[in-house]
DNA sequence: CCAAAGTCTGAATCCTGATTCACTGTTGTT
DNA sequence: AACAACAGTGAATCAGGATTCAGACTTTGG
């Protein structure tokens, strides 16, 4: 025998692993997924294509990988805002404002694990994590329900709507932010009248018996 | 001079347009976007592909009418139920549950329309169409407002978390119907219970005074 | 220092569709 | 009928990114 994989190796070859997620994760904050192509991050990381593929067995792999990394950053910030103590209404206030302004500050990222086109891998993940999303609205509701400052019928579907609202207001086509974009240089809300306007919306759907 | 564009060759030309057009909205009814390939279309509509190219500039240009052929469809028809007479709650219901209906009867469609990848061309279209779905919300719910039966602060944001209310519900990774696709086999909400849901949710989120 | 066993490199190759175009078929005019 | 001008065909070409792989280079153990 002449060689081994030593701990050193080890160790180089998570830090760079991690380098390249972090790079692929830049990217597709500054140019969203279709910006992630093999040579661009290759490039960006100082690495050469192929070396890529020691350590992701391809694409889609990465995406997926990439696209874990940010959401579960965002998921484990509302889920910490949702279990903290208080009430309902403030700790459901509490996230959403949070989140919308996450999502604010870097709309790129936000729109690409949200909602942009992406492999395979990556819808399948954003599939589970949606749910998860769902899921956290759902607890917290369950709460808010029993100690009877929501009103809500049907759980799940409800958190579909939430999910869905708080997605379109936020990074969809209609978001404030996008249309400012757009007709570039003209008036468009501020984060704060979003979040209210979304947080009033939410509460509301939910028969909130508190509404700002 | 030896050839003329003849009244016959017109008409013949438009109905070959339509022919394409409608092969290929029922391409992507069955099988989405991601289905419509030139060859393939060129093949359902009995022509070679070359010839796809005297009907249209290239491929994101069909794509496009595709798109906008359906969704005018669903516009109309969703205007038609807001515009008829009678008090603005009840027509919001109306167009709400008929908009529900239409969508699951045909998923696949209405996810390619609604959420689908595609184009830019076709996102582009989107873009508009949403806009105009969140007018036709917005002027509805304006005409609440002013007989009282509503209450909503800032229309335009609440009529986007309309639409994507709506959306994710119904054609989203959440609705119940996709959940299903999944779990095959398993237990699903009907389609009364998914429209009771978001018509209950939307009519809470903007004040309503009656939700059923 | 050497040989063995890995790792890195990036130009060449593959893949998947869209797009073109030389050729054949049609239609309209004289 | 004969010709001009257009329409239709589909195999060949192109495009743009992912993926491969034959060296060149490193690391390890003796």
């Amino acid at each position: 025998m002449a060689y081994r994989i030593t701990a050193q190796r080890v160790e180089r070859d998570q830090a760079l692993r991690e380098h390249i997620l972090d790079c692929a994760v830049q990217q597709v904050a500054d140019g969203g997924f279709s910006s992630l192509t093999m040579s661009a991050l290759a490039r960006n990381a100082g690495i050469a294509t192929g070396s890529l593929y020691r350590h992701f067995s391809g694409k889609g792999e990465l995406a997926a990988e990439v696209f874990v990394k940010a959401t579960r950053l965002e998921l484990e910030t509302l889920k910490q805002q949702f279990q903290a103590k208080g009430r309902a209404v403030d700790r459901l206030r509490n996230g959403l404002t949070q989140f919308a302004a996450r999502a604010w500050h870097s709309r790129q990222l936000a729109y690409a694990l949200i909602a942009e086109p992406a492999e395979e891998e990556v819808e399948t993940r954003r599939l589970h994590y949606r749910q998860a999303y769902a899921s956290l609205y759902g607890e917290l509701i369950a709460e808010g329900i029993a100690d009877g400052s929501f009103e809500v019928e049907n759980i799940p579907l409800t958190s579909a709507c939430v999910v869905g609202a708080v997605a379109e207001s936020l990074v969809g086509p209609l978001s404030p932010q996008a249309r400012a974009d757009r007709e570039s240089g003209l008036p468009s809300e501020s984060l704060e009248a979003v979040t209210l306007a979304i947080v009033r919306f939410c509460l509301r759907a939910i028969n909130a018996k508190e509404v700002p």
